[in-house]
DNA sequence: TATGCGCAGATCGTATACGATCCCGTTCTT
DNA sequence: AAGAACGGGATCGTATACGATCTGCGCATA
């Protein structure tokens, strides 16, 4: 992969590299809707997974509760965040007013190789989706989303399209309804055009619908999923 | 149905009520500008000054790095987090984005005990600064623009702008330009009128104003740091 | 049979110990 | 005298130990 700057969405770069390691394999697996939403992450069975302490593991936990993606109650643990109806609207909401502004500045930054990557990245996505590995096109369509905030130049756009994506990525698990080939809108092409020819308005229209279009996916109806405790029902 | 949900901007709780007191402990002190930019933070001092183990302190560090507000480098340690200028324009540029969108949201939800929160706040903003106490008066003007965002009731939104507000602090103490009593505008006079009146539009217009005269009053030039001893500052 | 108590087992919270790394002042070499 | 090698001190990285808390299950009891 390259990186024509210091990866500028990378949150904070977890101090270990170990922690690292188990954070971004915990994330991978998250994203990949390997662990669903819900999935109770205990330190000891993650730390004996990948062989590491409790100390590295904690870390990495908290460094994805801070970014929405794990959940973590005090003295219950750490599980697979949960989103809400109401959270998952506020996701897409923040990503139908972030995205477009970040596709217009990457329009006007965008250089041949940056252009190449993302076609790279689309090609692979392609593929996946029609070798029918449905989970890794997903991640490969969240990644070429966040290559965009890397691409635009805005540290804090990127970490926030980072987050953006990847509790994205738990909603889609959760609340999508289009089961069928669903990634298959050719806008991500359609968006790489625009970045090419650095029409950044157009590269904003385009991001606007391709979420919009996103968003219709969903079916935002809250599920019974949990069991919402009954002290919320009676004092609600 | 407006239940009262856990303030939505709280980003993860610290699991530990005691690690959460040295964040809370150390963030004010930073949003104070009692701690400078560049200033370290080692994991020992810390403790000792709050009576925490390096366990809890370092969970603090790490959520606050989160947030950027600190820096941590591996092997090194942590610090207040310097912004550079380009992460500076990065950040107001978001607000600018941001914020207007939430004063928006909010117009349509705020109720009167909002409002009536909102109006004691800048009251005692107004307060502080007649009193000579600048950096009070900042520190309120912050929470400000964070009760807003939770008024909106946009979970996403709040986090983001408790982050940017956090960021914006230390900007402020690194390139503010004017001396002079800098946050009199009537600005957040003005919102408040908006948002009582319901008038989503005007909120949103006198929010990018205020935002685009905060972003006036920088002077985003590359300084450099000042070190500091750290008890001192963190008793007083 | 239904209810409540109490005891494991599992899991987390926290402190602390020990080794690793880095910084910086000192000394040795040329 | 300038530069390199070296060592001491500070600080961090990681594992682990021990206590606290929670959960679920079995048993006593009515």
């Amino acid at each position: 992969m390259l990186k024509t700057e210091r990866s500028s969405g990378e949150r904070s770069a977890l101090r270990s590299p170990r922690a690292a390691t188990v954070y971004r394999a915990l994330l991978d697996a998250i994203l990949d809707h390997r662990l669903a939403p819900g999935t109770r992450l205990p330190e000891d069975e993650i730390g004996a997974v990948y062989g590491a302490s409790r100390t590295l593991v904690r870390s990495a936990l908290e460094a994805l509760s801070h970014e929405g993606v794990v959940h973590i109650e005090p003295n219950r643990g750490a599980m697979v965040a949960h989103p809400t109806v109401h959270e998952a609207r506020s996701v897409f909401e923040a990503r139908q007013l972030i995205e477009p502004r970040v596709a217009a500045a990457a329009a006007g930054r965008a250089g041949e190789k940056d252009i190449a990557t993302l076609a790279a990245s689309v090609e692979a996505e392609h593929a996946a989706l029609h070798a029918g590995e449905h989970r890794r096109a997903i991640v490969l369509s969240g990644t070429f989303h966040i290559a965009i905030a890397d691409i635009a130049g805005q540290p804090v756009y990127a970490g926030f399209v980072r987050e953006l994506v990847a509790r994205s990525s738990l909603i889609i698990s959760l609340y999508w309804r289009r089961r069928e080939a669903t990634c298959g809108s050719p806008a991500h092409g359609t968006l790489i055009a625009a970045l090419a020819t650095q029409d950044g308005p157009r590269a904003a229209a385009v991001m606007e619908e391709h979420i919009a279009d996103l968003v219709g996916g969903l079916d935002l109806v809250e599920r019974e999923a949990r069991p919402a405790s009954l002290a919320d029902l009676l004092v609600g």
